[in-house]
DNA sequence: GCTCAAAAGTGCAGCC
DNA sequence: GGCTGCACTTTTGAGC
């Protein structure tokens, strides 16, 4: 059985078949010129998303510099975090049994 | 309601002391309104980031809708990630061999 | 999959070359028979692993078969097990909090 | 106060009803009996199969103590049971062809 | 530098 | 049988 090889869209000649069994639904160049877009909005929001992670060091370090203790103030986060979830897991539970007791909980229908 | 939330502050508002031994170099009262601005702060870009994160996702799936192996895609973009930050590293070597030198690379301009 | 620059080689031993450049402080055969002592007990001890997982998923499978909602059971295996983890949470909070007021909670005095 | 675990036995009648809506095809205690006993089981593999992940990490610390390199190990292990899989693929291979031909491949001892 | 905890990635089981 | 959601593994990052 055939498995991993197909992945790589690999870039053989296939230009010359009416049909492609390639996993992507256009010639080459346009194939990878979409891949390349993937590639950069992905990269940009990676970058971005670092920005972010630096921001939110740079203000534990702040914190810190003004005598909090990170480690607790971490774990405040973590708390209040927490406690969102759990708000959420109990709706899902909610949900959950309404199911198991075959009352349809959203579905929006309408 | 209060829940979780209460016990963090369960050790403050022990009594004035001459001197008070918590990490806080201010009164109770104005400390809580700091610490309060760093969680809101953090909080606010825990949020911003996990937008980011939904986004890239979101982006991978689309380009799996659009016939690319999510596998793959990620292994690009981790290999060019590693690519730059080698290149980094290059340029750090660079700056240490200029350092040594006697020849500051100051700030890199574009 | 790794590459050739990956660590595999890299780690301990650096600056010696008369003799090896292994990682491992010891004679070749040696090393080797202590890394597939290594592997042999991990290997049967991920064999029991799996032994277990599997007994899991026929409990499972036989209380589908009983009629049971599988996902709720999931759901309350995974609540009573929050519940205990919360419980242990709680005492690392605390343990936290003496720590910032001080207090080494450390001492297990009776 | 209700705790998370409450709400587990919210749904059931903690009273004896007649009749039930619920999946089991039980009255309520006896389902109620069974789904502990369930839960249970489950509890208890869970409980070893973490004792034997703690096992495997003690092992792997071990070996760390001892000078290898874990992330080594780790893909030597990794890639021995892949190796383990795709022998054990070709002789489900094997016994499909077998099977093909009329010559039941009965149970393979080791 | 090592250990530990959170986040990401991968694989799997259940569902449509 | 493809897909979505979940659990496990692995990796990365923070703290001591």
């Amino acid at each position: 059985m055939l498995t991993a090889k197909s992945k790589l869209e690999g870039g053989a000649g296939n230009g010359r078949r009416e049909k492609t069994e390639f996993p992507m639904s256009d010639v080459n160049g346009v194939a990878q010129d979409h891949l390349r877009s993937f590639v950069e909005r992905i990269e940009r929001l990676e970058e971005e998303k670092k920005t972010i992670s630096d921001d939110i060091k740079d203000v534990y370090a702040e914190a810190k510099g003004n005598g909090f203790d990170t480690k607790v103030l971490r774990k405040v986060i973590s708390l209040r975090k927490q406690d969102a979830d759990e708000r959420q897991e109990q709706e899902a539970i909610l949900d959950l049994y309404l199911q198991a007791l075959g009352m349809a909980p959203s579905m929006s229908e309408g």
